[in-house]
DNA sequence: GCTCTGTAAAGAATTTCGGA
DNA sequence: TCCGAAATTCTTTACAGAGC
């Protein structure tokens, strides 16, 4: 049963994933409430939807945020990573706020993380606000393409370790701008199928409880 | 040994300040 | 008031340390 559950789990993701390239190729169509197709989506560069934001006013007393690939930011203290942190350096750390986005140091591996949360953070990321009306779920589903980590990749040259987008790098890169009824639907649509998987996987988290739970009766 | 996050230090840019 | 130098702030990069 743990093994089916797994495949249903990966057949999702897969899933997951087709959709989101078929949706953001255009394959699919949405349509309105009155079965009206959206117009044709307007591009824009990066550096016309977000600005670089670096706010250094706080008291050191917000949480520290870890920007992780699998994760997004999420604050240090729930994972189970210790990283060496001096005290001195947090006083230079950049303020993230609920929606901001971040171009990491890694972010030509795994896209640009979306925060939810709001705290500060090393001053070696980027800080994203969005210049004009945006849905954020729409760009949060969208920075995490296979497509547009492609596109970060495209101009990067001599990868290695550590190696930064700039803001500037980010700006000159287009970005899909439908209009906002249509943003809002395809990160609806995203959401669900995202939550659906998250249900499936807490399924199976309940299966191997089960497992465990039966394997020591047995052995009791 | 490899991957992953984050720091420290070097380098670049911007602002401030003083003298003419 | 303008120019150049110094100081400060911001950005970039090399690499350290944690965990598997």
């Amino acid at each position: 049963r743990i093994q089916t559950q797994n495949k249903i789990i990966e057949g999702l993701k897969v899933q997951m994933l087709g959709l989101q390239e078929k949706i953001f190729r255009r394959k699919i169509k949405m349509k309105d409430e009155y079965g009206n197709e959206f117009p044709e989506w307007e591009f824009k560069n990066g550096g016309d939807l977000f600005y670089n934001a670096t706010n250094k006013n706080h008291n050191s007393d917000l949480p520290i945020l870890a920007i992780t690939q699998d994760h997004g930011a999420i604050p240090r203290d729930s994972i189970d990573y210790q990283i060496s942190v001096t005290d001195k350096s947090v006083e230079s750390y950049k303020v993230v706020e609920i929606g901001d986005f971040i171009i990491s140091l890694r972010s030509f591996q795994g896209g640009i993380e979306y925060s939810n949360y709001r705290g500060i953070c090393s001053p070696a990321y980027i800080i994203l606000k969005n210049k004009c009306e945006i849905e954020k779920l729409f760009y949060k589903y969208y920075f995490k393409t296979v497509d547009y980590i492609k596109l970060l990749n495209k101009k990067l040259e001599g990868i290695r370790d550590g190696k930064m987008i700039s803001y500037a790098y980010f700006s000159e890169i287009p970005l899909p701008y439908p209009n906002l009824k249509q943003q809002i639907e395809i990160a609806s649509v995203l959401h669900t199928f995202e939550e659906k998987i998250e249900i499936e996987i807490r399924i199976l988290k309940g299966y191997s409880r089960q497992k465990q739970y039966l394997l020591q009766q047995m052995f009791v």
